[in-house]
DNA sequence: TCGAATAGACATGCTGCTTGACTATATGGT
DNA sequence: ACCATATAGTCAAGCAGCATGTCTATTCGA
């Protein structure tokens, strides 16, 4: 059914929206008051493994040279630093510091409370339900809407 | 549990990141490639009823002199009209043009693919499931982040 | 060892949005 | 009927976040 398929879709963008704004509002009230979304979605791949610059703007996509100005920025706020590359005397890898850490955390918290508020919505019985079918439809990729 | 949480919350983003990149690849590959997604969100506004500017300025969360530019262009390029507001002199009600109302189409059928896709990725017992779950947990609120 | 590829910085420009100021119309109180 | 205030919309200017183009330093493959 064509319809049942908008409503999913559209679905999606309403819990999308719901979610950047939890988190952006949860975060502001920690104190990150000079983040935004795309800082975000940094700092979850630079949590994951040390990246370099052009490595992160292939994940934001969007250009090396934007992605340069963006680390500068979060450098000077104290959320990054750079690290030599050991295996290449080119390229420096990003290394999140102790601010970066505890704002990605503070990120985290707000998404865990946002889905909870999902939660909420549907019977206790169904929520394990929701997890394991948010995952199974989803997979990897970028994480950031090319807007 | 937190993990849990987290990686629903990673997966709503992957979702909408997989519909919104496909919704703009199915419309350019009909031919519309003058509109962003945020044309989008104000074509599904304008859809469901006709909208004055600062109607739809809230609606997409940026301000009305924004708004205004963007509805200028997409009068421009055929999208909408304007049409005087029988109740309020000062207001225009904003109007899809025939064009716009195929432009809507072909999203609503790049979006409904893209949904189709991840119906592939569940059994098929499961499939109503999905509609439902999303159905459930999802509000009524705007349809776009504050980026 | 040398040519091509890659990491990253610097300069410049543009687009999409903001803030601020203004006009025209509407609305509510007196 | 009149005026104060609010609201719809436009015009002008500015800015931030990107893109494009060019450059250097380093690396890698033949």
């Amino acid at each position: 059914m064509a319809e049942d398929k908008w409503s999913s879709a559209t679905a999606v963008l309403r819990l999308a929206t719901e979610l950047i704004d939890g988190i952006q509002e949860g975060v502001n009230e920690e104190g990150f008051d000079d983040v935004r979304s795309i800082h975000g979605f940094a700092f979850a791949r630079l949590s994951e493994s040390p990246t370099t610059t052009v490595q992160l703007a292939r994940h934001l996509g969007i250009t090396k040279q934007g992605t340069s100005e963006m680390v500068t920025h979060l450098i000077e706020r104290g959320y990054l630093t750079r690290s030599p590359d050991p295996t290449d005397g080119r390229a420096s890898l990003l290394v999140l510091t102790d601010r970066g850490h505890a704002c990605t955390g503070a990120a985290r918290r707000a998404a865990a409370a946002t889905v909870a508020v999902w939660e909420q919505r549907i019977p206790v019985d169904r929520r394990q339900d929701l997890h394991e079918m948010l995952d199974a439809v989803s997979i990897a990729g970028r994480l950031r809407p090319t807007w």
